[in-house]
DNA sequence: TCATCTAATGATAGCGCTGTCATCGTAGCC
DNA sequence: GGCTACGATGACAGCGCTATCATTAGATGA
């Protein structure tokens, strides 16, 4: 219906070259200033905008950035889109999202889809892609940059923080406030998760609290339900349990509201940590401690580095560790 | 550096030309079963993959889904976003979202972004778009679907429920159980939480028990600590108030983290009602009500719908109500 | 047997833009 | 004054695909 203005009409109205009128929107600096405002005049009378297909088949590149997260409705993931989003939206760039649901078969193949179009630069979440996928990345010739966590060897860029190292830190607060029977829930046990509970039982074990029968998973997506759930079992099993660290939030939520059913309370009969931080942990009733991460700062320093590379810039280092830091509440207040 | 195949090389390799490799993949039903299968062969020996920008240049249409959303860390909208994809994933469209941020000037503008590429469709949250990109959204010459509410004079077609009508319904609910003096909380006003506000007001009324002064909102985003906030504003003010129909689950929870701080037992002292019906609600302790609503099918249905019209199927009527229903919890139990 | 029709395939010409090189005019210099 | 250098603009071709029409071969019927 709403008729395509093409350059060349604008051209004809300007009374230039088409190609000429390609440049004064590209590069206004290399056409002199009267010309470009004669153009300028004519691409505001027409109402011409730019065919981002046809430009992308003249340059073998679409002004696309593509974003590859395991989920839409984790909002560990959505605050990263966030971040990338403050920082993208006034570019020339659109976001694309693939969701993976955490198959790697689906990361591969949304690569591909991705791939395809010759985007201007990828971001995806997490550091474990299988390793037809990382050839992918590597031969992938745009930026790219891993979010959400660090690790040895990137593909090329990488920002994030160590899983493992956050989890020990929450582990050590919690002997340190004087629990001793430290157990630890996860659901979703995928890689990422693993290295969580491997710092937690470093920790744990370091401080010679560590036992397997306190650990209590599921390869369950998390939910609140489920971390009641968790709970619930756990401490049938082991009820000398006193505190618990969440693989996230959800679970530890759920573990709140489990321990209010089971009569426990939190934080002198039950400790609870947390992870990630969401904005509702500083609101439950005793206020909940967790881990709190950077998500938002990643997305935008993710897209940073990207333009960055994209318009020549030093994007600075290839790694960027982002940090996490344990915030603690009242659910951790100490045993009794 | 991965070397792009083309259709030529394809045909080159299959002793056929161009157009045929074009026709055996997209309409494989025109093309003789072995010239189809030597093409089949070729495709996959060179891995061969369709350059969508060319594509869309040469048809003039882009097979892309567009979607705007107003937030991609509020839960209710990524659920739409799951139901789209289950649908989608497997077709050739690519879902290509914006985020307007509850920003009606964004959402025009983000509209244009997506016009410029002639998408294959276009899916817009809500009814309260401007007059100007309701224009634009009525020349867009491609199926539109707004979903997550239903009102007159769709643009094209409508995917959602009343908002007006669940909150009604909520609010009878409450009265039902022998609530006599009950509040409303809501954050971010926006027209749809006017229309929820709306329903709880002529409901209340109808039963006699509206009091303006136990509505307390803010025009603050929603969240946890929002509900917690509001809550103990409305009963510093109100103390008479035995319940609360909070606009969403997030400040139905905090209202229930606030209660418990307060020391208001819920729900013989007060009664809760959320919006959405989140998966946390059921698990919560009380367990909280809240109104159910079927976003994940709004998304699959409002993806088949732009899918039946581009087959040239029949789309079926072309607003669907998925209605939305009180899920009675224990947070509502009645006063004491 | 020959005209007529249909199914399968091909040739051609763009879609709207930009990369590359060519052209033109002018300023600057010896 | 004639030369180079350079900035501004333009001509041309082509990115990879598909719409359109043309062509071919085989099937059908009188």
């Amino acid at each position: 219906m709403a008729k395509r203005v093409t350059l060349a009409e604008v051209a004809a109205q300007a009374g230039v070259s088409p190609i000429t009128v390609s440049r004064a929107l590209r590069r206004p600096d290399t056409v002199q200033p009267d010309t470009r405002a004669r153009i300028d005049a004519a691409v505001s009378a027409l109402g011409y905008v730019p065919d981002p297909a046809a430009r992308a088949l003249a340059t073998g590149r679409a002004d696309v950035i593509g974003v590859l997260i395991p989920s839409a409705t984790n909002a560990v993931f959505t605050d990263v889109l966030s971040g990338l989003y403050e920082e993208l939206s006034e570019t020339r760039f659109d976001v694309q999202y693939g969701i993976t649901r955490y198959e790697p078969a689906t990361e591969e193949k949304l690569l591909g889809v991705f791939l395809r179009q010759r985007p201007a630069g990828l971001i995806v979440a997490g550091i474990d892609q299988t390793p037809a996928a990382r050839r992918l990345l590597e031969r992938a010739d745009c930026p790219v940059v891993q979010v959400m966590e660090i690790g040895p060897d990137p593909v090329d860029m990488m920002v994030g923080f160590s899983h493992h190292d956050a989890a020990a830190a929450a582990t050590r607060h919690l002997i340190a406030q004087g629990y001793r029977c430290p157990g630890f829930l996860g659901a979703r046990m995928d890689p990422r998760t693993q290295r969580r509970f491997a710092g937690f039982r470093a920790e744990a074990e370091a401080a010679s609290r560590f036992e397997p029968e306190r650990c209590e998973t599921t390869e369950t997506p998390s939910s609140v339900g489920v971390g009641a759930a968790l709970l619930r079992a756990l401490l049938a099993r082991r009820p000398e349990t006193d505190a618990v660290f969440c693989n996230n939030d959800d679970l530890a939520m759920g573990a709140l509201f489990e321990a209010m059913r089971l009569g426990r309370t939190v934080p002198d009969q039950l400790g609870i940590c947390g992870f990630n931080d969401l904005e509702m942990m500083h609101a439950a009733e005793p206020a909940l401690t967790s881990v709190r991460t950077n998500r938002f700062e990643m997305g935008v320093e993710a897209a940073r580095m990207i333009r960055a590379r994209l318009e020549g810039r030093d994007p600075g280092p290839a790694l960027v560790d982002l940090g996490a830091r344990v915030q603690a509440r009242r659910s951790t207040g100490g045993p009794c």
